[in-house]
DNA sequence: GACTGGCACTCCCGGACCGGGAGTGCCAAA
DNA sequence: TTTGGCACTCCCGGTCCGGGAGTGCCAGTC
């Protein structure tokens, strides 16, 4: 593959990105300066399209980029588009205004969305890769309790018990002892273990109270081990006249489905500081046409999982570089609070 | 007015809900038994839209109501469909397997949009009409103490704190007696005076300490007075075709503004238990076109509002009842952790 | 006086038709 | 290998047209 052909397939994915329209030969001979004739260009195109990177609407129209198209741009032809320093210091500045985690999550998911212009999608901290660093224990009425678990990230869960006996202000007070001594400082992954023999250790009196409350620690650690996520910028879906106009349902839906928005994030497994995948490459129907630029954040390891949503045809230097800018600013403000 | 003009007019009202048509007079007088005639119902349309009740879109189309004509329908006509036995328990059994207020909530807001396929939104319980169930200080680094609330409704909400020296397990112990003993059991509404005393009931030597405790204690209860909302079943808005096709990004841009979610699901002082404002009825331009239905919620007293939302042309009988029967649901749960 | 059938009129809507324009593929020449 | 020329294709927007649905009005009937 000719350098010149590259640079044809450049001027293609970037004219296309910019005015949405299939762009021609002239278009491309005249506006790059690739010093060559049309007819130059439409041999180059008429190769790219052999090989699968761009193709034709209709015999007769310009050329747009194929999913192929993208991927290769994307790995060997697209320079990351720093951000501005009056971008990045308006993102510090909006960042390290939050006042806890809560806030961290949605000036985050506002700020990328805005950056973008596209859908952005913040994962919280993975419960499963943090640790305890305190639970509470408050009684609601007598034989009700709640258990709030704050973790070293700084996610708070909540969640209601019922308890088999009634219960004094000491019994809060002793099994709230009990449970932090066991369990402060360890990480979630290995709290059930540890619950499961929390009963043992109880006073014989509190027996079956422990071994309730230990149900629903257990439920808090475990079962709340679905993600959360914030969603912003679904609005966004509405620019460029109506490209998802027939498809934009399916995707609304979806943008409040965890599942589908966590299979997007990325597999938990995937060490890679930045993914970008694109159209086919998300293995979900619904965004056969849709570009998932994504990262992890997290104050030494990763934690979670960050990321932007927007239509195969996007402004790739641009988005790769807000979405590792923003990461890493949301990564040094949590490592600030450990 | 005629008994027979209301009966055209609901006709039309449901005739156009149902099928999204200009509804002309023959329709009328077939579908509905109105035992008169195509031009009696003719001169009966003259009349209505002569009155404003009804319009046409063009010459020689059929009526379609107007939002005067919804409210008159709504007020006068519309007998609430009370949902089905089946669909009763199921709202009962979702809703009472919820572990959290978050859960809660956001089952709510889930139920809403599915049973009414509208865009649902359920505000969570109102901070300054709670009281504060518990305070629980933790430290996160020597320096830097997490706040975190729970209310009598279960709501629970935190915020980072910098505190100027080091603070001692004790210390922290100490101040987390002192604030509870002061706060506990107090309505929000009450707790800014409180907070302004908590500095002078300090030891000495803790009194700088207090002092910023305090000011993040008021932050909490205060400046986090901005409510929160949950939203669901933005994908509804693109039902029926595409109605809100043209109008579509203002709403979906109003649904991440928590102030105009606010606005739309009602004043503070609205004490009615059920409102329905329709079109023009909202203040907000770009809901011109829209109809919101809110009803309040909560134990005893009004704790927040939850509504759906969707193009005046709505079932509103259907609708109706059910945002009426899951506010009393949600109320029911909420008396049960009092 | 209220209701009805008839009738002429209006206007939307979808389909057919058409011309201009943009872009292509191919070819012969440089 | 590149280039200019040229015939060809196909989309797109505009116009035109006929059918259909619905109306308003009027004269006649109960």
């Amino acid at each position: 593959m000719d350098d010149r052909k590259l640079e044809v397939l450049r001027a293609i994915v970037e004219d296309y990105v910019a005015t949405q329209e299939p762009v021609g030969s002239k278009a491309v001979s005249q506006r790059h300066a690739l010093g060559v004739s049309a007819a130059t260009v439409r041999n180059d195109m008429a190769y790219l399209e052999e090989a699968g990177y761009i193709q034709q609407p209709h015999t007769s129209a310009g050329r747009i980029p194929t999913a192929k198209g993208y991927r290769l741009f994307v790995d060997r032809l697209g320079k990351i588009k720093p951000l501005s320093a009056a971008e990045r210091r308006a993102v510090h500045r909006f960042l390290s205004e939050a006042v806890d985690l809560d806030d961290v999550v949605t000036r985050t998911v506002r700020l990328l969305s805005q950056l973008t212009h596209q859908v952005a999608v913040v994962q919280y901290p993975s419960l499963n890769r943090s640790s305890i660093r305190h639970l509470e224990l408050v009684s609601l009425t007598p034989t009700r309790l709640m258990i709030v678990m704050i973790t070293d990230t700084g996610r708070v869960e909540q969640r209601f018990t019922e308890v088999p006996a009634e219960l004094s202000e000491d019994n809060v007070l002793e099994l709230r002892r009990l449970v932090n001594e066991q369990l402060q400082g360890k990480p979630l992954s290995d709290a059930p273990r540890i619950i499961a023999d929390l009963a043992s250790l109880a006073r014989p009196e509190l027996g079956a109270t422990a071994t309730a409350l230990a149900q629903g620690l257990l439920d808090t650690v475990v079962a709340r081990t679905e993600e959360r996520v914030a969603v912003a910028g679904a609005a966004n879906l509405t620019r460029d006249g109506n490209f998802f106009a027939g498809s934009m349902r399916p995707i609304l839906e979806a943008l409040e489905e965890e599942v589908v928005l966590m299979q997007l994030l990325g597999r938990a497994d995937s060490n890679a500081l930045l993914t970008v995948r694109i159209g086919d490459e998300n293995e979900i129907d619904d965004f056969r046409e849709t570009t998932v630029v994504a990262a992890g954040y997290g104050p030494g390891s990763v934690v979670g999982h960050m990321g932007v949503l927007g239509p195969t045809r996007m402004d790739y230097p641009g988005t790769i570089a807000a979405v590792r800018a923003v990461a890493r600013y949301v990564s040094e403000i949590l490592e600030q609070n450990r």
